[in-house]
DNA sequence: TTCATTTCTTGTCATTTGCCAAGAGCAACG
DNA sequence: CGTTGCTCTTGGCAAATGACAAGAAATGAA
């Protein structure tokens, strides 16, 4: 063994991450996840800026990770919140190979395994078991943002934040109070009383 | 030719539009849409119904679509409205094989061409072109619901109700005003308000 | 046509949420 | 330490939107 080689962290989590899928065999995660390398992501640095073309599929290991966007008035808009075990790329910039308009920052130091834009098409070519695995991943963030939006239209800021606050509850741990705001789509103002109300029941 | 032979409606539009993506030559879209089939809905009568799989993907070529879910208080919710040259199916239901919550109808009479689930992904296996046309309509479908879900958060419902009469004003000649009011996720009342506004400018 | 049903509008009032400004709490840094 | 800047909370008020009910308009069926 070469004199400072320094070991790479063990990419388990991703081959387990590619499999529990079901869409994809140990063997062929194995294989997949030998062509991802590994990235980490200090506390508050970028992952994706805007302007910028999104062009790392990036399985995020450990740490957190918020997208964002700015609104005309230049007031920035949670788009996304990301904590381990998930895929983060911006499916529109990555995939249309077009300038993003939306930023993903660490919130946490952050650790994980990235393939670039062509070594994810090269291995969708080779690997129709890694092609079925990528759908899944679009049509599940598809989907996730369907049931968002539904709730947008038919629930309160209370009950979103109800819901958020029991299904994501990790999102409270990392991430500042104006931010989930946004994500709810209500003011810092607003959930300020709203988990007022809130702590009272 | 036979007696009673009924000729199938042209699929020279869907060959169109296949091609038109830039991602399939014209020798493959014909290849493909040669294996869809030609469908008519007439106004009123569904394409899915809430608790069935959504089975087929379906190229409408003339007509009108809306999508709706229910809320917990049993309203109907307008989560999408379909024109001609679309591609319409319930992405979750479709891909993962699951019941849908979603309905699916027409609101005018409809013709088309649609694939199963299974040939969709014979054809998907067979021709990488049509994969990334695939791919293409997922991706589409994804940005536009990411942009929607922007212009909840940071418009108000007067700049919502704006564009969407500037972008898709077809929606306005063939849904009910209440199907848009869910749509743009305010009331009846509200929408007719924001109407009244508006035409005095 | 006539009747029944649905859709759309409008009025009144209540509720939610936003906007603005002030202040408290907290962390970073010299 | 003490200062600075950022976040969160809170109060007062305004604006947007919803809930409910009544009536007008449009639609569809007999």
């Amino acid at each position: 063994m070469p004199g400072n080689f320094i070991p790479s962290m063990s990419n388990q989590k991703l081959i387990q991450f590619l499999n529990r899928s079901n869409l994809v065999s140990l063997a062929t995660a194995e294989i997949i996840a030998n062509t991802f390398n590994p990235k980490e992501i200090s506390r508050n640095n970028f992952f994706l800026k805007e302007g910028k073309i999104s062009n790392e599929y990036f399985f995020l290991e450990t740490g957190f990770m918020r997208a964002f966007a700015h609104d005309t008035d230049g007031n920035d808009v949670t788009t996304n919140f990301y904590s381990g075990n998930q895929v983060v790329f911006e499916v529109s910039s990555f995939f249309n190979r077009s300038i993003s308009k939306e930023n993903i920052q660490a919130t946490a130091d952050c650790t994980g395994w990235f393939i670039t834009y062509s070594e994810l098409n090269n291995l969708f070519h080779e690997l129709s078991e890694f092609r079925e695995f990528g759908r899944a991943v679009l049509v599940k963030g598809f989907a996730s943002l369907k049931t968002r939006m539904l709730s947008m239209i038919t629930e309160t800021a209370e009950q979103r934040y109800d819901a958020l606050l029991k299904t994501n509850p990790e999102i409270f741990q990392h991430a500042a109070l104006k931010h989930i705001a946004s994500y709810l789509g209500i003011t810092d103002t607003s959930l300020s009383r709203i988990r007022k109300e809130y702590s009272k029941k």
